[in-house]
DNA sequence: GTCTATATTTTGATAGAC
DNA sequence: GTCTATCAAAATATAGAC
């Protein structure tokens, strides 16, 4: 083992910060999280180091929700590339939101249980973000195709995602006790059912 | 018409702050709400007047929790009493919801899109609340006595409330466009289809 | 890029006159 | 029970030394 240097850790990067905040921020929240709270948590002893980084507090968030919901959206055209069918597509959401819940459960609060306009009012509504338009494709194409009931596209969304969402957070708030992963299963087919054509 | 008293409204109500209150959090968020924010609303000058009746602005949050909760478990009495089936007792509980989205947009959200634990951390949470643990028993009994599948209480909960409160709270963030009203049938039957024993 | 120190602002909350 | 006035605390943000 190579022997440690003395110099105390100081130099922070910008990563640090986010990764801090993110927990913070899916912990407490966005208003309860100061930046005395960050710094701490990073191992700095004054907000000054952030303001190196980030514009201000809502810097942080807003380069937060981006990156998460870049990564999504990247995800999710990885998904549309190796499956066809709207049924495989939306399995392998739902398994890649199961697995986010018990591998980064910060990122899963931060998306579920986290109010982010009150504090991003500027940010696009979820909804009109590239990772849920191409969600909504998924589901106009079902529909399309004939493998999903014919409604509305929002409306399958909707449902389909009231059922997953809903599970997810009841998991993330401890109120369903074990590992997202064990409810998987049961999830998909109940909210499969709530869309596909019979 | 009767002549107006020339004497400017100076007196407020315990309940017109609680009104004003519930729109401004529903609205903008606790913490974003500020007590010159509510003075405001309510037509005083000062915020002093406001601790005259609450203790302090977390007093008045609590204060408009409990009173939704209280009565949301009142109407739960009184639909179990009138009705035997748990069918029944669910559907008309979805038709309370549905009309209260229409009818009192706040308070749905309120219950809905505010995370209360926030701002109110020496709360009961949600699933042990009167009101919720009258509906989790409405899942149990429904289960014993062979009208639902047999399977976890808490995870017919999660299922049905998935489908019941993903659609109210897309129609008061306005992503859907029509009324609650109609969306309620076609979603009743959805969210009973992730229960129902067939 | 972090530190000390400080400026600035907001807001929750109180005291006392009317 | 509302008003004027004011306090106290906290948190965001900045300036300049190292």
């Amino acid at each position: 083992m190579e022997p440690e240097k003395q110099i105390p850790k100081k130099v922070i990067t910008q990563d640090e910060i986010l990764q801090a905040a993110l927990k913070l921020f899916a912990d407490k929240g966005y208003f309860n999280t100061s930046l005395t709270d960050i710094t701490d948590a990073v191992g700095i002893k004054t907000p000054s180091g952030i303001y190196h980084h980030f514009k201000n507090k809502q810097a942080i968030a807003s380069s937060l929700y981006g990156n998460i919901l870049d990564s999504l959206s990247i995800s999710i055209d990885d998904i549309r590339r190796r499956n066809r069918k709207s049924s495989e597509q939306l399995r392998e959401i739902v398994d890649l939101l199961f697995k986010l819940t018990d591998d980064a459960p910060e990122v899963m609060q931060f998306l579920l249980t986290v109010k982010v306009s009150d504090f991003l009012p500027d940010e696009k509504p979820l909804l009109s973000t590239p990772a849920f338009l191409k969600i909504k494709k998924i589901f106009q194409i079902g529909i399309n195709e004939g493998e999903l009931r014919s409604t509305d596209a929002l409306l399958a969304y909707t449902y389909f995602f009231g059922v997953i969402n809903h599970t997810l957070k009841m998991v993330l708030m401890g109120d369903l006790k074990q590992e997202a992963d064990h409810y998987q299963a049961q999830a998909w087919l109940i909210a499969w059912n709530t869309v596909v054509k019979k």
